[in-house]
DNA sequence: CGTGGGGGTTGACGTGGATCAACGGACTTC
DNA sequence: GAAGTCCGTTGATCCACGTCAACCCCCACG
């Protein structure tokens, strides 16, 4: 792989207050005065081919970027080669907050398609955040979220059987998607079989035999990376009665 | 259990800038001018006996904690009974993070032993952090560093075999006695088996066959709780060359 | 000082998911 | 539209860890 990125300033800068993202995205729950001073703040838009890294691991942090269009997934390279998925990122997620301790990003954000980030440089966002109170408590939100997505994979990884796993994927999937205003029971998967194991703890074939069990037992219908949800409610089930017990 | 949890406000307030944990907690990276003004946000302190609650999942979310005393372990339980700990934390570490993102705190956190905690009113926080930058951006970090955290412990439960995760697990317990001025080669673990295996995704006998086993290879030696380190480069070569391929 | 109970260890056995392998279908590239 | 590559599916086998069970040790408590 090369350089780092190809960089293209989005020639007409498109405000957040006028973007259709603000239910999902920083803006959320601040006033229509507070997002006004954002407009400020978003500087360049970038866009991301499918593939490409909108940064890696070691690069020095300088902002963090709201999803746009498109998705993206972040992942971990250990030294002895394995890789391991932290997870899957929407239009109107933020990416880079793990490069804020350190001042070093800790992970690699790879597009699944390609896609376009709003960049949000990090000395103007604390800034801004000191003067406008619904951005700094927003930010705030923000983080803590994600702090507690996180807790929800540990629970995933430390405590659920394959199968478990695969359903709360899919309920979270079906729910992010219905929050963006598509389907909750069709859609389409931008990451691949392995991508989707090496997020979920489990080997890409282990993931495949569980789709298949769930279109046996008529849950969903699968058509590679399409995904139509037959009984929501049974995926439900799935993830409440653990199978023998834990 | 009753209540929540018995509170005891301190008689004397001792102030961050007088506190031997300055290098560890919240005030790490400010200026003198700045930590002095953290005294004003640094409220009561409370006492927490060993297996009593600071927080539980559901309760409001009004303060964040700095550990003063002690250590904590906070988990998330499933409907279904099974518990999973999220994380061990010792003095210096912050707890209740989780909570901003919803106003409700989402895991429990639970004294490992007779413990002490400062109590920082979020709201306040949040103000003064309008004012003193340094205290902003080093809560900025504080979040940061534990979103970090838990990628590294995804990645230990996505892609680790049991005695790496418990490699991994003594090696991060020893940098962080270590970061407090104790041996880094012996300490004492305040939780159960069946804690640790619930951190790292495993059963309590398989926790103990692996200290067994560390313990006839002459990594470690262990007595209950107590762990002596015997061969530092062991462990680390244990997480760094997985047994089979992954 | 005896007694009870929780925590820890160890062994025998079972199994869920990894591994290895073959193949088929979809997408990419020219 | 042909060729190659990547991705996904499925089967057979293996093994790491879970499960079940017995037992021991440490310590709290009467």
């Amino acid at each position: 792989m090369k350089a780092t990125v190809p960089i293209t300033v989005a020639s007409l800068k498109v405000a957040c207050s006028q973007c259709n993202l603000v239910e999902l995205c920083l803006p959320f729950g601040m006033s229509e005065n507070e997002i006004d001073r954002l407009d400020e703040l978003v500087g360049a838009r970038r866009k991301i081919k499918r593939q490409h890294h909108l940064y890696r691991a070691g690069d020095p942090f300088e902002a963090i970027y709201a999803i746009r269009a498109g998705s993206f997934k972040t992942d971990v390279l250990l030294e002895d080669g394995r890789e391991q998925v932290t997870g899957f990122q929407m239009t109107g997620e933020m990416l880079g907050l793990d490069g804020i301790s350190t001042e070093l990003h800790s992970c690699n954000a790879i597009a699944l398609e390609d896609s376009e980030v709003c960049v949000i440089a990090y000395g103007k966002l604390e800034e801004l955040s000191r003067v406008v109170e619904g951005l700094q408590h927003q930010f705030h939100k923000v983080m803590s979220r994600e702090i507690v997505r996180d807790h929800g994979v540990m629970t995933l990884l430390g405590s659920m059987r394959a199968e478990e796993r695969l359903a709360a994927f899919l309920l979270n999937m079906s729910q992010r998607f219905t929050a963006r205003g598509f389907s909750a029971a069709e859609f389409h998967l931008r990451m691949t079989r392995e991508e989707i194991g090496s997020y979920l703890g489990l080997k890409l074939e282990t993931v495949s035999r569980a789709f298949s069990k769930f279109q046996e037992e008529g849950l969903i219908a699968v058509q590679q990376k399409h995904i139509r949800i037959l009984n929501i409610g049974g995926l439900k089930k799935l993830i409440q009665h653990p199978s023998p017990r834990a």
